[in-house]
DNA sequence: CCACAATCTGGTAGCGCTATCAGAACAAGA
DNA sequence: TCTTGTTCTGATAGCGCTACCAGATTGTGG
């Protein structure tokens, strides 16, 4: 009936099966050069044998890295966040590190020193927004804590981030409603805070001027990735003598605001007006008609990230500021058409 | 320039500056009993003076805690399971715990146990669908972690659960569609393996038969939770000859399907149809019309688990089997109307 | 053959904390 | 006063592991 707690198994125990000293054990298990390969053999075959695990706390204690990475949010819910989180789990997964997961509250912001001292992360990921955070910033410099940030607005020295070529894709998409016959393309932006939104605008500008087109400031508009933002810009470029025949939204929420705005305004979606969106949420294919859109590899993104971390592990003093680009995917779906004139 | 690695502070550095021994120290961090007040102040007043952060690993080693709570997704993504994060996140900072997180895959199972035996979690939150996998139960139940289900299907033994109230909710929704006048009444249910999925069922039957309405088997249709299958049954319940006027989903997806559906039918919502969703999902707010539904408290769901994990900490030997249950609440939007005729 | 380096191996001192024990201080009753 | 118990305090032995050092073994060139 009793069900024991298995005994704990130690690397005395481990070190005992193999007929080897602890010392050699450790270098087996943290892959130390210096041990000879029938004795390498021996500590695997007992390690497996008695199923020994490491105590993370021990390694901890004694050694300099913890196993743990961080993940500091604002928020994680959304497809973004959440996608980011699942990425890192799998690759944490994978080299046998875990994954920590914090909010970083705005009002109190030091208990990021209190998380930082007290978990000795081995690295640190910090997601959109708080990746701009500069308490944060300096927090993790000065303790030397590896950090890769994911799609971060502002430059930061020396910290390593991942991003992906918004600039290509806004290209790629204006590109295609261009080649379907559109030369009337409204825009509306995100927030011009967030580089992102600077690079998709940039895109869009790029595409239209290679093509010839001019750029109408009437049916650009600045918004703030936000479906009420959404909202006021579709309202205000739909409301002009003058219409386009095809918007393309720097996210995908705004892109549904338009679909809302055009429906009240009796436009016919798409065939009076094509809607292009960015990000290809969950939303975007629930929406009718759904979106097409530029699909982010969120999950590759947090992947990347962790491996970033374990290069610069084993590599601290390269030149880790250079941001890792990832390729992001065009999407078509029923939203964007032919123009009907 | 060269921004020095702060000093580590140790427990004995407090117990220096406080005149004590680390002993007394280790009583307060840990507020145990039997220890005179003014030493207890003089102690916290060091910890404050030096800033003082407990380390993390040095008392998981020594001691029996670990201060990780472990959180296992089977994928973290959608609104309900992102929720449940943030609200863990927040319940661990206010109590000095840290939320590890970690992804259950169907093709390694015996990750688990590595994860578990590695970190000696101080409890772990079990979140749908991980929460009824057995094996996940059992290394659990053999290592005697406290542990928390949320949600679940299936009953488990001497394990806590926090749940919601499926039967009064959807009772109340029921009741609120025959208020409008509504007497056709389609349901659309989950998957039957689910149990929130049953009770939903039973508390719309139990609000039909109290207001003395037949049931109409041509309008219950079983669907599996998500969009797709919620396409079908819609599509089955309305190319019958007569249609009911009113559908209740058992989740927002599967209320999204219908309205799809409608509109390809040409059948109005909500003039000629009203839908009701449960769940109360982001896309809830975006589908047009936004749907009337059930708001569950998701987040307040991973705070109480977390504050049930502290009390069965502190007192392990209650009878934790008792599911917590949390009231949800009705949200009323533009895609329920009165009967047309 | 030796000298010297390169490659291996084992012993052991901690990492920072808690658990445990022995004993001090104090209170209350005989 | 001396018990007896209760409250409080400090010394110290580890928790399981890695870092470091010293020594053993092997390889290489003169």
């Amino acid at each position: 009936m009793s069900n024991e707690t298995p005994d704990k198994i130690t690397i005395a125990d481990v070190a005992r099966v193999a007929g080897v000293s602890v010392s050699t054990v450790s270098r087996v298990l943290n892959n130390e050069k210096y041990v000879r390969p029938d004795k390498k053999e021996a500590v695997q075959k007992a390690v497996e044998k008695l199923n020994y695990r490491p105590n993370v706390f021990a390694r901890s204690l004694a050694g300099d890295t913890s196993f743990l990475i961080g993940l500091l949010f604002d928020d994680p819910r959304g497809d973004y966040l959440s996608g980011l989180l699942r990425g890192a789990m799998q690759q944490c997964q994978r080299v046998g590190y875990h994954l920590v997961v914090e909010l970083v509250d705005k009002e109190t912001p030091d208990q990021i020193d209190t998380f930082l001292d007290k978990l000795q992360m081995s690295g640190v990921i910090l997601t959109p927004p708080v990746c701009d955070n500069r308490e944060i910033l300096d927090a993790l410099t000065r303790r030397g804590i590896p950090t890769v940030r994911i799609a971060p607005e502002v430059p930061c020295d020396g910290m390593a981030s991942i991003v992906i070529d918004n600039h290509r894709a806004a290209f790629t998409m204006t590109n295609y409603l261009i080649s379907l016959g559109h030369t009337d393309i409204g825009f509306i932006t995100g927030d011009t805070e967030h580089a992102d939104a600077g690079e998709r605008l940039d895109g869009y500008r790029a595409a239209m001027s290679e093509n010839g087109l001019e750029l109408n400031p009437d049916w650009i508009e600045e918004g703030g990735f936000t479906f009420e933002t959404g909202l006021d810009c579709a309202v205000r470029i739909l409301s002009r003598p003058n219409k386009p025949t095809a918007i393309f939204a720097s996210n995908d929420e705004m892109a549904a605001s338009v679909i809302t705005i055009a429906d009240k305004f009796g436009i016919k979606v798409p065939e009076e007006l094509s809607i292009a969106g960015f990000d290809d949420l969950t939303l975007a294919s629930f929406v009718c008609p759904s979106l097409t859109t530029i699909h982010q590899p969120v999950e590759d993104m947090a992947i990347a990230a962790v491996k970033r971390l374990m290069e610069i592990r084993e590599n601290p003093n390269e030149g880790w500021q250079k941001p890792t680009t990832l390729g992001s995917k065009f999407v078509l779906r029923r939203s964007t058409v032919a123009p009907s004139s």
